[in-house]
DNA sequence: ATTACATAGATGCGCAATGAATATAAGTCA
DNA sequence: TGACTTATATTCATTGCGCATCTATGTAAT
């Protein structure tokens, strides 16, 4: 214990530190599947590829703070579902230099994810398509608007799919489902979230039975407008249980 | 995007840098109950209190890779079950400096745990209690082998409840439940780490139709010894599905 | 040898959640 | 008025689980 003593007490400016940044997965619901926000990368290395928003995080400044100040910054959202994701911390993932990345999942509202796109018309829309089932895993493709399949910068393919899983993984006991919904919305709209954060399609009562006996939604009492059909009832959010 | 561009490209040499350090949670099953091991601090800050196992990231080292050399360094363990857990990185977290500590998990056989605590008796075997049920989350209690309360250093104690979150959260769909097993083991060993990480006690019968029809298990033919009465068969993990 | 005892392991029953099919309700529009 | 489309309700079979109970199998005392 000695020896790990000493480095426990030694003055870590001595040692060379690596730079710390966070990289935004920025997540909404664009044509029925889950797209990314991505820029394009201007300078080597990865020149003209996409990447995930990120930046360095200031000596003065918390993670999480770091984290808002870039989906300020570079999307022009002040206010999102932002969670942290897992941290990227190889030696090689960038070839300038020692980078470790935090990574966070941000999800945005429709509103949210469209006005950043006005706002920031440099931000590109990048439709997720994950061939796997489930929570086994695995690298996703991304493509285009027009559908033309992109390669993303340094390991940024590797968080968006950690990204997915999280996804999947807290939809049926966190409120992660209701981030890309208004304050008001329908059950088919939630059914919809569901079925494109899980990639399958699910039975329309037990879903309707599952959300309604969880406690999560209340009925409003108010239709939705502008069907030509039966309008359906909207339900809001009621959190806790 | 001109000033995000302009950082994005900017030489982060010129930035202040904090430091990186990686905590492990090494957990074991001690007298019934999830224990983790602690190293006591000599230095200030927090002199005298009880921290978590840590150290710095080197510049040429991943941080999994940081993860696996401190857990042999400071807890002569050369393989456990590690994963990454969470990133603390408030500003105010070590009031010397900035630093962003990368936690990890780390689940320990019971052989692992005892030859630890005898090559390395610095370490204190410190029993963890939960006080919430399920994933509600909040802090949790540690207690000396004396069953002394203890007062962590630093946000540890956070950090400590974050990893029986995740503990649970991974319990039933994941095979960190077969960390603390040796090899071969019965029914009754399971169920007891299962109870041991939810801090309840399960239905016998229930409990081993799920284990059987998952197919995590299967049965080596073979029988425990020792007992003063029916000896249970023993299992061994089947990985996949 | 026989019996008590403790735990392993199996079986049957009822409740709750879910998938699936079907029926009914409520709007628009020709 | 009636066709059409989707929302919402109802019913039924299946499955998973909690629970109680029963049987099996070893040791150890008598």
């Amino acid at each position: 214990m000695t020896e790990a003593d000493f480095l426990d007490d030694y003055d870590p400016a001595a040692f060379e530190r690596p730079s710390v940044t966070v990289d935004l997965v920025l997540l909404g619901l664009h044509e029925g599947r889950p797209t990314a926000l991505l820029v394009k990368r201007g300078q080597h290395p990865f020149a003209g590829q996409w990447a995930l928003p990120g930046g360095f995080v200031g000596i003065d400044e918390g993670i999480d703070e770091a984290a808002r100040r870039i989906l300020h910054d570079k999307a022009g959202i002040r206010s999102a579902h932002l969670e942290q994701l897992y941290t990227f911390g190889s030696v090689k993932r960038d070839p300038r230099m020692r980078i470790i990345s935090v990574a966070y999942l941000g999800l945005l509202a429709n509103d949210a994810f469209e006005s950043a796109l006005k706002e920031t018309p440099t931000l590109l829309p990048a439709g997720i398509d994950v061939p796997w089932q489930g929570e086994k895993g695995g690298p996703v493709e991304v493509q285009s608007p027009g559908h033309e399949p992109l390669t993303l910068a340094f390991d940024h393919a590797d968080i968006l799919a950690m990204a997915i899983l999280r996804l999947r993984g807290k939809l049926d006991y966190s409120d992660v489902g209701f981030a890309w919904l208004p304050k008001h919305f329908t059950l088919r709209q939630l059914q919809d979230v569901h079925e494109a954060i899980l990639g399958i399609s699910l039975n329309k009562p037990a879903f309707r039975r599952r959300m309604l006996d969880k406690g999560w939604i209340e009925g409003t009492g108010e239709r939705e407008t502008g069907a030509s059909f039966r309008p359906a009832e909207l339900y809001r959010y009621k959190p806790q249980n």
